[in-house]
DNA sequence: CCTCATAGAAAACGTTGAGTTCTCTAATGC
DNA sequence: GCATTAGAGAACTCAACGTTTTCTATGAGG
C-alpha cells in the first residue's frame, strides 16, 4: 500500500516472462478466492501482483482470457480414473473428483467463465472447450472397462447415455449453486447411470 | 434522435404505470433482439422507450431484475402439455416447445440471466427460480399419465429420472450454444428418457 | 564490460455505463 | 380547480475498462 518514502518504484527489481506470469496467475486466484469472479477487476489483479495493467493487456485481451489461463494453470489432472473394479465405484469416484474440483477456486473460475460465455457469445467458443468433453471422455473409458468386464452390454453405450450422468451433475451445480451432496451423486448413479447401462445397483460397501 | 426544433420535451405527453411498463418491456426485448443480452444497457433501454433512467431505477434495482420482468412479461404458458397418447410423443412435444422458446428473444434473455446468476451469486436466487422446476413439473405430469395408461411402472419414477431429459437438453443449449436439432431430441428421448422409465421405443410415425 | 532493444512499473488519460439527483411539468385523484 | 404523484431529460459522480506515456531494469549481443 504505502511505500517507504524515498523509494522510486522504477528502481525496484522487476520480474519478466514466466515469473511474472505466475505471479499474475496467483493474484487472479487470490482475488477470486477473496471476492469471487464477479468482484475480480483487472486493476486489482495488477495491484495485487504488483504488475501494471499494461503488462496484463500485453498478454491477454481481457478478463475472460486471463482467468481462463489462470484456471488452466491451476487445473489438476483429473483424467486419472481410478479403477475401482465396478462401474458404480468408478462413476462415483469420477463424480466425487469433479465435485471436489468445483468446490475450489478453479471451480469458481470455471463457473464464472461459463457465465461469461452465456452473456457474450463472442468469447464463448474458447471458454466452452474448457471442461467440456473431459468428463464424458472419462465416462467413456469407465464404461468401456465395464463392458470389458462383462458388467454391461456394449450395445447400450451411446453418446447420450454417457452424457446423462455428467449432465445431471452439471445441472445441479449450475442451477442450485450449492455444494453437491454425496447422496445426490449416489442417486444419480443408482437411479440413472447404472440403469441406463443395464447394471443392477447391487448393494455395495461404499465405492 | 434530433427533435423538432422548438419542441420542449417537458410538454410532450407522458405515459405512466402499466403503459410505461409495457413500453419499457418492449424496449428491453427490442434491445436484446438487436444487440443480445451483453449489449443491453440501461441507457439505451431508456432512450428507446423514451423513458428516463430515473424511471427505470424507480421500478427495478438493476439490469438483471429489469430483464427478468421483461422476460416474464413475454413468457408463453408452456405448462400446457399436449396429451399425445404416448410417453414418447409427450416428451418430444414438451422438448420441442422448449427448444422453440429458447430460440427467441425470451430464450436469449433467459440464457443471459443464467450467465448473470453464475457470476453474481447475490442476484442468483431469484433468477434461478425462473425456468427451473417448470420443465421437471411438466415431466412429472407426462410420466404420471404414462403410468396411468399402464405404459410404465410407477416404481421407476424418481426425481433424478425425471430430471435426466431436461438436464440433457439444458446442457446442450448451455454448452453448445447452437440451436438444438430435432435429431438430438429424439436421441435423448429414445436413448435415455424411455429406457429410464422402462418404455420400449417402439417405432412411431413421428410424435 | 559496454550497448541496445525489449519489456515492465507506475501514473495519467479518454470512454463507457452504472446509478443518483436535480428541475420542470404532465397526469391523476380529490 | 388544486395538490400530489410520477415522469422526462439532463447533469453528475463513480468505478472500471483499455490505452498511452515516461522512465528504467533486464538480458542479449558484441
Amino acid at each position: 500500500m504505502t511505500r517507504a518514502p524515498g523509494t522510486d518504484h522504477r528502481t525496484l527489481p522487476r520480474r519478466r516472462g514466466a515469473a511474472l506470469n505466475s505471479a499474475i496467475f496467483a493474484a487472479v486466484r487470490a482475488e477470486i478466492a477473496e471476492s469471487g469472479y464477479a468482484g475480480l477487476t483487472m486493476e486489482r489483479v495488477a495491484e495485487r501482483a504488483r504488475a501494471s495493467k499494461a503488462s496484463l493487456y500485453r498478454r491477454w485481451p481481457g478478463r475472460a482470457a486471463l482467468v481462463l489461463d489462470a484456471a488452466y494453470d491451476a487445473m489438476p489432472d483429473y483424467s486419472s480414473t481410478p479403477d475401482t473394479g465396478s462401474l458404480r465405484g468408478d462413476v462415483l469416484a469420477l463424480m466425487r473428483q469433479i465435485v471436489l474440483l468445483l468446490d475450489g477456486v478453479v471451480g469458481e473460475a470455471m463457473i464464472g467463465l461459463l457465465g461469461e460465455s452465456l452473456q457474450n457469445p463472442d468469447a464463448a467458443a474458447q471458454i466452452r472447450e474448457f471442461g467440456r468433453g473431459n468428463m464424458v471422455r472419462t465416462m467413456r473409458e469407465i464404461v468401456g472397462r465395464a463392458v470389458a468386464r462383462g458388467e454391461c452390454d456394449a450395445g447400450l453405450v451411446t453418446e447420450r447415455r454417457l452424457e446423462a450422468g455428467p449432465a445431471l451433475l452439471r445441472q445441479r451445480v449450475i442451477f442450485s449453486g450449492l455444494p453437491v451432496s454425496d447422496d445426490y451423486l449416489q442417486e444419480v448413479v443408482d437411479d440413472v447411470v447404472l440403469p441406463l447401462f443395464g447394471v443392477r445397483p447391487e448393494v455395495q460397501p461404499e465405492g
